[in-house]
DNA sequence: ACATGGATGACAAGCGATTGCCAAAAATTG
DNA sequence: CAATTTTTGGCAATCGCTTGTCATCCATGT
């Protein structure tokens, strides 16, 4: 392929080039390849084959300038390290890939201000915006999706599209794991402050525990990092606690490898339950009971969202909110309360 | 910020408006915002403000169009979920917002051919390119590079100007780690095929083995990922080895989980030296022993050499090889040979 | 006070595509 | 076969910015 790359290696051929070896102008051109059937068929295929011979790629800067658009989502997530992202950027990008966008990646590093400034920033090179896990307030969030369109991952809906992992849920079914296992002292391990699904989650513990007549503790806000789990671990043992219902994950795997150092066995002494099934909670010791979703596939609804709305003549439904189903998942690290 | 956005919300605002109300023409304005000091102090400062008053963000499109630059690199790894990238796109993601540039990030899947593919037709929206173990062969690197300014990160020099990660001189940590536990039998369980990091181990891993007389093995190619870690452990155990390198920590993971569930125990009857110290390689079951190296690190330094070849004005030493240094991390997945 | 040179900033020509408008050609109809 | 409709494709304006060219202006040296 490529093999007739006679040209100087800086000069691409443009519109023109290709309109002159096919013998039509330029605008015509233009319309077979991107609005075909605007053009008759073998005057298409005569300008196909030319752009195939030239090697022609169209600019996308010049066609960005034109038309007003980027075909370029995006997508920001508080950290790029944290394998829970991942799922979703990689969802994401599947998605974008089809519909013939491509994805900008930008960590905020669990920066509030970062992320508005990436917003504004990249409203001009962007067509919209994936917003996953937002550190914004409330009212950040309407101004940007005021500003731009925007679909949101984990953030409260009305403000904006948005695609929710039902987490709530998945605490209830957590909590009835625990109880049936004897636990009644039940702690729960927060996460970052400004993170809605922590928010959710703390309100779901509530409530079901309240109703339950669950003696419960809390402790954090702690970063959502496994370096995060040697407080966390101390905090929670500290409280006589038998059971945690840890934020997340990556925390609750820093947990783990404290209480182990500690000398504080999972899960005779201590029965952990994460969240998010993350890369990892496999195959840590013990494997991590935890919350499963489906991530990428909520990367893919949030792009399919963003984009219906962004094309709306391809239809879409054009809902604003979609809910992803969650379910725990049992391993090793939750079993039996200790008797007292 | 952003109190006074009171233009409607698709309009943005363009050098024109910020030309017009600072009373200049908007070549000054654009002299003043992309090239300070050609243009008087005091007119810079009227300008700057009635930017800010504007709120305006230069279209990045247009800028391209006419300086012919994008300010964007693309960064193309294998699979984002494999966390040994994903130091990596935060390294280049860092030093590339601190040089104003925007990050692209492209998942080639394993392929060639996509990896080929989206180098052709990211041609045009790119500065230029890091490639995080590409797997095209030499000729179509060649010609990739001929293309276009490109970085490689662990693949033969000489092609293109490229980082690499001193992998060789760590099996050699690693087999020096191995013999003096007494191992004398050990195997070599291979990555991809087209991955030149495996080839430069395996051929490491000859070279020494051979030196020191010991009894080698290989097994593979396997795919860099947990879920081959089964197989990749059956093929070991059944060579007869105390003892694996392993090309990578995904697939040692996933061989510690296999060989636990067939009750070999590591260290005691196997011992596992994975590669990359890896996100979870600290946390598995055991926890690896691995050769670690300054992933995130390598990431900056090939933007780095990317940068000071888009830019030479900006000096930069313009070198074409640097190699990063490794070591070996000693956990517990290693340990004495088994007495026969 | 005059010539000189260096800053400064205005003008206008692109950069490579898209797209509204319209004329020519082809297809359809009566 | 003429009249009408539908397709087709060319022209040229336009998108927002950069940049080469050049006139103007001011500070300097003599």
């Amino acid at each position: 392929m490529a093999e007739l790359q006679l040209q100087s290696p800086g000069k691409q051929p443009t519109i023109r080039d290709v309109a002159e070896l096919a013998g039509v102008a330029t605008s015509t051109v233009s319309r077979a390849l991107s609005n075909p059937g605007r053009v008759n068929h073998v005057t298409r295929e005569r300008i196909e084959e030319a752009a195939a011979q030239l090697n022609y790629i169209p600019s996308s800067q010049a066609r960005g300038l034109s038309s007003g658009r980027t075909q370029t989502v995006a997508v920001l997530v508080p950290d790029i390290t944290n394998p829970f992202y991942f799922d979703i950027i990689r969802g994401a990008q599947h998605q974008l890939k089809a519909a013939g966008y491509t994805q900008l990646l930008v960590d905020t590093e669990e920066s509030a201000e970062m992320e508005a400034d990436a917003l504004q920033k990249m409203r001009r090179s962007a067509d919209g915006f994936i917003l996953a896990a937002s550190r914004l307030t409330d009212a950040q969030l309407a101004e940007a999706a005021a500003q731009q369109p925007l679909v949101t991952i984990n953030r409260a809906p009305a403000i904006a599209p948005t695609v929710v992992i039902d987490t709530p849920s998945a605490i209830i079914q957590a909590l009835e794991h625990l109880v049936s296992l004897g636990h009644t002292r039940i702690c729960f391990v927060g996460g970052p402050a400004t993170s809605w699904s922590n928010a959710k989650r703390w309100q779901a513990f509530q409530e079901e525990t309240t109703e339950r007549k669950l003696t419960t503790f809390s402790v954090g806000p702690f970063a959502p990092k496994t370096t995060s789990g040697a407080a966390a671990a101390d905090a929670a043992a500290h409280t006589g606690a038998t059971a945690c219902i840890v934020f997340n994950d990556l925390l609750a795997i820093g947990m783990l490898q404290r209480l182990r150092e500690r000398g504080i066995r999972v899960p005779e002494d201590m029965s952990i339950v994460g969240c998010d099934d993350i890369f990892g909670a496999d195959f840590c010791n013990p494997p991590l009971t935890t919350m499963a979703s489906p991530i990428e596939q909520a990367g893919r609804v949030a792009v399919s969202m963003l984009l219906s709305r962004l094309n709306p003549q391809y239809g879409g439904t054009g809902r604003r909110l979609a809910v992803m189903p969650t379910h725990l998942t049992v391993r090793a690290s939750t079993g039996a309360a200790p008797v007292r």
